[in-house]
DNA sequence: TCTGGGGTCCTAGGACCC
DNA sequence: TCTGGGGTCCTAGGACCC
């Protein structure tokens, strides 16, 4: 019994290029390129004169000289996705969004008041053609990863039911890169084994996988090659970080431009922050060099906060840390996330007792145990249980 | 290919705890 | 005082995705 293809992957085509071609009929049926220094998004148009999201923008200009080059609008996109997301969750409540364009959808249970999958898919990509103005393609499939292999196959505007009886045939002789987390490092792994397609990945013991590629990714790519994919559509999930950057090109910083443009950087994030309702509890500094390389300095503290005073404070603090390096390296871009997010409203209290930092976990629950009574341990246990809130469960066992 | 902006997950060593 | 075993958290780096 191996169930039956219910979970849709829905992918906008060429997503910020297709936003700029609805809202501007002049560039439809063009060769439109979003983004300048960087090629953000294509249109099919650009596409097929070889221009690739991330390429450089000189290459892209030269391949495609009377492609149309317009600066990204964020606000748009967002608006756009918005929308998008309004019909998926108007088709079903099972849906877990995986970027600003794509999500899953778990449609199995509409089938008797709604219709099949296949139906639900062709209902669902003529309602965002028709109400946000936007062409989508959708995989259909038995698992998540095949169907958004198969919406990737489908493309551009296309619909592609992968049946269970034909998921081998379907699969296994596409090249490894179609696989969800091979990208060119494990790419060239797999190709200097030989191993050029799905099938002759899952043709190798999982052993071999997990030595080659890292126990997890190997482990995790072996059981997709084989059809395996235990992953249910989760729409419970959240963001667990934001973050923000700015690149900076290639001429030298000053120590006061840099602390400028990190003070705009996390006010954007503070703002976001609380407007999403969520808290922060590690601050990372994510400094590019003058050669490219990257490098990430971070900060926790001990209990998460939506203050952007606070949090400035921090980053600041790991800039200074990074400066002496910075100023010898040179720096190419600034970027700051804040993770380990947890909901606002799942802040504890702060303890009205006296303790600091050097003091054994068990003396603090002591002196809330003589303050509050024994119970209140409990409640500070139940608090560490909430997924919401992150920090160490006071532990009871002594 | 002279390089954007937003994310996810995994690995690994060291500190620290029981 | 030394050693072992099991565990969490922090920090840094890396691969990957759209």
């Amino acid at each position: 019994m191996r169930g039956e293809a219910t979970v849709l992957h829905a992918d906008l085509d060429a997503f910020y290029a297709s936003v700029e071609q609805r809202d501007e009929p002049a560039l439809r049926g063009r060769p439109v390129i979003v983004g300048g220094g960087v090629v953000l998004a294509a249109s099919y148009e650009a596409k097929a004169r070889g221009v690739r999201t991330a390429m450089g923008g000189r290459l892209a200009r030269e391949l495609c000289p009377d492609a149309i080059v317009v600066p990204p609008r964020m606000d748009a996109y967002s608006a756009a996705s918005r929308a998008v997301f309004a019909v998926f969750r108007d088709t079903t409540p099972l849906v877990e969004g995986i970027s600003i364009d794509e999500a899953f959808l778990e449609v199995g249970g509409l089938r008797r008041l709604v219709g099949t999958p296949e139906q639900v898919a062709v209902r669902l990509r003529e309602r965002v053609r028709t109400e946000v103005g936007l062409p989508i393609s959708v995989g259909v499939a038995r698992t998540k990863f095949l169907a958004k292999v198969a919406s990737a196959v489908s493309k551009p505007d296309g619909l592609l039911v992968v049946e269970p009886d034909g998921e081998q045939a379907f699969l296994l002789p596409l090249p490894v890169e179609r696989l969800w987390g091979v990208g060119a490092a494990t790419a060239e792994k797999l190709h200097g084994l030989g191993i050029r397609t799905v099938g002759q990945l899952a043709e190798l013991e999982e052993a071999t996988a997990e030595r080659l590629l890292g126990r997890a990714a190997g482990a995790h790519l072996h059981a997709l090659a084989r059809l395996r994919d235990p992953r249910p559509v989760d729409a419970t999930k959240r963001r667990g970080s934001i973050g923000s950057q700015r690149a900076l090109g290639t001429r030298p910083r000053t120590p006061d431009e840099l602390d400028l443009f990190l003070t705009q950087i996390v006010d954007r994030l503070g703002r976001r922050l609380r407007e999403g309702g969520r808290v922060c509890r590690t601050v990372v500094l994510r400094p590019r060099f003058g050669d490219f390389t990257k490098a990430t300095r971070s900060r926790s503290l001990r209990s998460p906060t939506d203050r952007t005073a606070l949090l400035l404070g921090i980053a600041r603090g790991l800039l200074a840390v990074a400066q002496p390096e910075i100023e010898q390296r040179g720096i190419t871009l600034i970027g700051v996330s804040f993770s380990q997010l947890a909901r606002a409203d799942s802040i504890p209290p702060e303890l009205p007792i006296d303790w600091d930092d050097g003091m054994r976990l068990d003396s603090v629950l002591d002196a809330v145990r003589d303050r509050f009574g024994a119970a209140s341990v409990g409640r500070a246990t139940q608090l560490g249980r909430d997924p919401g809130w992150s920090t160490p469960v006071l532990p009871e066992h002594e």
